[in-house]
DNA sequence: TATTCACTATTCAAATTTGACTAGTTGAGT
DNA sequence: ACTCAACTAGTCAAATTTGAATAGTGAATA
């Protein structure tokens, strides 16, 4: 599963309501060239796939007094809201780095506790991996793909950077950074 | 553009002669679930439009003898042949790690000067986009996703490692690993 | 020997992604 | 006033990807 939905939903979530044309803007000014390369043409794709699936709604009210091309707004439902809980939650737990990246866009919209299980999971995950890697074998002159050691060696640091950068991200949480739901500004003790 | 073409040129070039489960055993065999996703629609697809675009050609001929359902083999065209040097080429230029890891995966196909040629013009690109990533601002309570420490963070850390495996693999390339395109085994000097 | 399972091999429809196109609005310069 | 470029907004056809469906063969097993 891509990125899209997640990120179109993210996008309406956060304006409460917005129109294609303003959640490709938004999604494109958060990526940076780099972790989000969506296509005005997936969006508004998503947006009626999103729509046919009862995740958002149409909202023909709204500004019509706004000047520019016609436009269609659109709201999250309550069935959207929870996919976008759903794919948040996938996307914390996968060990896509894509999916990761949009999933830390918006991880305090969860709990606190929540989170960190997820990337718990996705520790898990990243390790499996690792070690899975380490048991391929390689050959000085490889015989075939699999086997080269610089493509095994290149993976087997990337997943060394995940699970290293996964670490880092939890312990940054629990150390009691940023507002998650249900967290207020300002609090003292407790 | 997908690694995906590359991927089924690069199986038939290193068979000489391959149907599509071949290719699709062969892949997936040095994928390790890793480094390569790809479905078996997908290769199929790649076929049909490799030959239509004259890059591979059916071979009637072959095992008529073999056993098992009907099958259809391909050979790669010069055109093909140069077409497959041609993405190879790019990948290894590439700021995508898939890519990268299929071009790893080929690149004694091309003379070792030339690898190192491209990989100094992808640390070029990927130490552009590091720099890029630095110059983004940041707020430790994020008002937008593309202002998120974590996000910008990982990325950097991200990009930080990838001119790192790369400046590794050219380290390695230069002192004389691997053997590429007119290279003899068992030299002495020169 | 009939059944079932796993493997080989391909095809196809549906979902998604891409890139190009249309069209209205605003603003800057001439 | 006129033109041109840039921005806003959306549509659409074509390319690609995905996942499921089909179908043949061999091997095991009950």
């Amino acid at each position: 599963m891509s990125a899209v939905r997640l990120l179109v939903l993210g996008a309406i979530v956060r304006r409460g309501i917005a129109h294609g044309y303003r959640v490709f803007q938004d999604i494109t000014s958060w990526k940076a060239e780099t972790w989000t390369n969506v296509k005005r043409g997936s969006i508004y794709h998503a947006l009626e796939k999103l729509e046919s699936g009862e995740m958002i709604v149409a909202e023909d009210s709204g500004d019509l007094t706004k000047l520019g091309p016609s436009r269609t707004e659109y709201k999250v439902t309550e069935k959207g809201r929870a996919e976008f809980i759903s794919l948040l939650e996938s996307a914390l737990k996968s060990n896509d780095f894509q999916l990761l990246s949009a999933g830390i866009a918006f991880m305090e919209i969860l709990p606190r506790q929540r989170v960190l299980e997820l990337l718990e999971e996705r520790l898990a995950s990243l390790k499996d991996v690792e070690h899975f890697l380490h048991t391929l074998p390689t050959e000085q002159i490889p015989s075939e793909p699999s086997k080269h050691p610089e493509l095994i060696g290149v993976w087997i640091g990337y997943f060394e950077y995940m699970i290293e950068a996964t670490q880092k991200l939890m312990q940054s949480i629990e150390s009691g950074n940023y507002l998650f739901l249900g967290e207020k500004k300002e609090e003292g003790e407790i």
